[in-house]
DNA sequence: CCGCTCATGTAACTGGTTACATGATTTA
DNA sequence: TAAATCATGTAACCAGTTACATGAGCGG
């Protein structure tokens, strides 16, 4: 049998998508990631379908073909999937599900100093707004979130939870740039 | 001449640290993003030394060997290279830039109800201490940073602000799904 | 002289991307 | 019937990873 190395991320995101909506097709789960906001990834055909196909053949999932025409297979959880996808999301975390998430906006930030003054005010002043419009954005996609949806209603709130955080570290920094 | 086309994360960080040290050797980069708490570059040769190769080869950098026999190389920014730091790093930003940064944690959390319900406390339990854990790790990480070194002590303070919008989250989700 | 750090490199791989293509079904 | 959407797929590519290797210089 083949070794059961870790989930990938994508994969551990797949295998409870298809827990979640299961039964679905392989479509389902690739919209799901287009509809999202945290645009992390791409959602693309040429990155779904492999990687559906490789969870069928280790047995994590197990997909009945429709009878109409189309190829359209509907996927669900083994237990085997099952067990995976609790491996992968709980306890004991690996140290970089727990550490420190990476951000571009922070990586860039590290480097202000290279800037021109002008131009370091200009950063902090943009991000402020863009940050802002964002939230605004998160904020309206929670509330177009059916209510009963604990789940992705709390996650939401999660995502709103970094960028606020983002938000106020800014401001403090040019607080602390441009007293008064 | 090669098409200017957009710089990746390593490559502005990279570019950033040569323009911090400079001059400096690949080595000295390499070991900034060792010693660095957000492991979520590995900083490895393989990737360092041929991306290195690349920037001197569009003359965004450039290097001077030493006299000695190790075959080292000091790098600075060429003019060329200053102007696409600028771009990389300062606004406008691209969308991913601003938006909500992904968190493996949350993307975990998104499927906290496919486990036990004694799992799912587990989860919230173990997270929140782990979380706390990190915080005093990277507290002790920025009270070892030279107090005149601005940019890396408000970046730090950029990543403890990220770890505590977890922490109270996590909290928050806690309160919620267990009152009192 | 031994082992550690400095310093650079390569080979094989992997996971994801863009871009394209196909065909069935639904809707205007 | 034309356009949009459902549904699946592949080929070429790319950046970064692991794992390994080489050799110089230095401290004990």
């Amino acid at each position: 049998m083949p070794k059961p190395r870790g989930l990938t991320e994508l994969e551990g995101c797949v295998l409870g998508l298809i827990w979640e909506k299961s039964p679905c097709t392989a479509y389902a789960v690739r919209m799901e990631f287009l509809r999202s906001p945290s645009a992390h990834w791409s959602g693309s055909a040429g990155a779904i379908y492999p990687l559906v196909r490789r969870l069928e053949r280790q047995h994590l999932i197990r997909g009945e073909a429709q009878g109409d025409r189309r190829r359209s297979k509907r996927y669900r959880l083994t237990s085997a999937g099952r067990q995976r996808l609790d491996g992968w999301l709980a306890p004991p975390f690996a140290p970089e599900t727990i550490a420190v998430p990476p951000d571009p906006l922070r990586t860039r930030f590290r480097f202000l100093a290279a800037l021109h003054p002008r131009q370091q005010v200009a950063f902090l002043w943009e991000a402020q707004t863009q940050i802002q419009k964002e939230l605004l954005r998160c904020e309206a996609d929670m509330a177009s979130l059916p209510k009963a949806d604990r789940a992705s209603l709390w996650t939401a709130r999660g995502a709103l939870a970094a960028l606020g955080a983002r938000l106020s570290w800014l401001e403090e920094v040019a607080r602390d740039r441009v007293p008064r």
